[in-house]
DNA sequence: AACTATTTATAAAC
DNA sequence: TGTTTATAAATAGTT
């Protein structure tokens, strides 16, 4: 449609190909209006000239990213939710980071490791492989030596109390003459030199 | 351009609307070809009849994805970026939380180290100073746990042996009738209850 | 869907 | 770039 017929192959003139190229930008955009008007359509066209400038047409109370939607659902073909897929991985990356330094951040808090249930070893070993560092273990150990510590000390008063309580009715039977044989008997039942003294007495220097 | 002249306007019969939409919409697609030939553009054309059906036109060696990018950089306007800015929000809400979390780390850590007693800190430095590796320590701390656990286990033994020999005791004395008043006595020396049990329970398995 | 009279788009020239 | 114009192409109405 023109002077002359021409043959649908890229234009050489390089100004020829830049006059044709506004020429018919133009026309498809007229076109593309008209048939959302006249057909109802929903229209997304976006031309971009080879020098880089772009153009687009959007069928009017339509937003493109809603054709684009559109465009998606009825194609199948993904267009930004390869993106999107992306960023999920990388919500889910973070997040398992985030629950092993819950994990972390529980132990260290405190609560003793194998008092945990199976489910929590397993999510500690997980925790392990995802870098805790060794801090994070000798700080586990150390509160498994304080327990024991305590636990020592409340053994040590329980016998030394045992002891005082040996001492005082071995006073008291001694006090009130009681037969000589029970006496021998009851001493056969105390084997054990009961003066007890801390046996690891500087436990804090061993760390 | 036809046999009349039509307004541009939505055409009110559906089949001649049908019709129209139909030889138009292969017009533009035939027009976009073409200006993508001749004029070296790029073009993304999709297309929505009423009906819902979709036709779409992208210029070859062109992915929709890429002209979409480059609408996005060109124009300014954001499409997918929208959608995304939901998921980009939840990214940084959870690395916050990651670094507040990482920051109550270090700073528990620190704490424990920093509320070691003096002696302590000392020899760990010392330790660490010297090139002993974590491992090393961790070595030590499961010393000084084994030490603790022997100690607990000859006194839980002591206070064991302790209460059977007050039992023993105290059978003897009601078996040879000794004075009631004695017995009381022996009873009130003995405040505690001497059923001890491990306190906790599973010690060697802490570590 | 094919036809065709007519409108519309546009290539070439200015 | 914009206008003109001869002509190709598109298409509205018809069949």
């Amino acid at each position: 449609m023109g002077r002359g017929k021409i043959e649908i192959k890229r234009i050489e003139n390089s100004s020829n190909r830049q006059v044709t190229y506004s020429k018919r930008r133009n026309g498809i955009m007229k076109k593309a209006k008209e048939i959302t008007v006249l057909c109802d359509a929903k229209v997304s066209l976006i031309i971009f000239a080879s020098s880089g400038k772009m153009h687009e047409y959007c069928s009017p109370s339509t937003k493109l990213i809603d054709i684009l939607d559109q465009y998606q659902k009825t194609s199948g073909k993904k267009l930004w939710d390869a993106k999107h897929e992306n960023l999920s991985n990388e919500i889910d990356r973070i997040k398992k980071e985030n629950d092993s330094m819950q994990i972390e951040l529980r132990h260290l808090k405190g609560e003793d490791i194998t008092s945990l249930p199976y489910k929590e070893l397993m999510a500690l070993e997980d925790a392990l492989e995802n870098g805790l560092t060794c801090m994070d273990v000798l700080d586990m150990a150390k509160k498994n030596t304080k327990f024991l510590e305590e636990d020592n000390k409340q053994l040590n008063f329980i016998v030394n109390q045992q002891q005082l309580t040996y001492e005082n009715v071995r006073e008291h039977m001694d006090h009130h003459g009681y037969h000589r044989a029970a006496r021998a008997d009851f001493n056969s039942q105390m084997p054990f030199a009961f003066r007890v003294q801390p046996m690891q007495p500087n436990l804090q220097e061993r760390m």
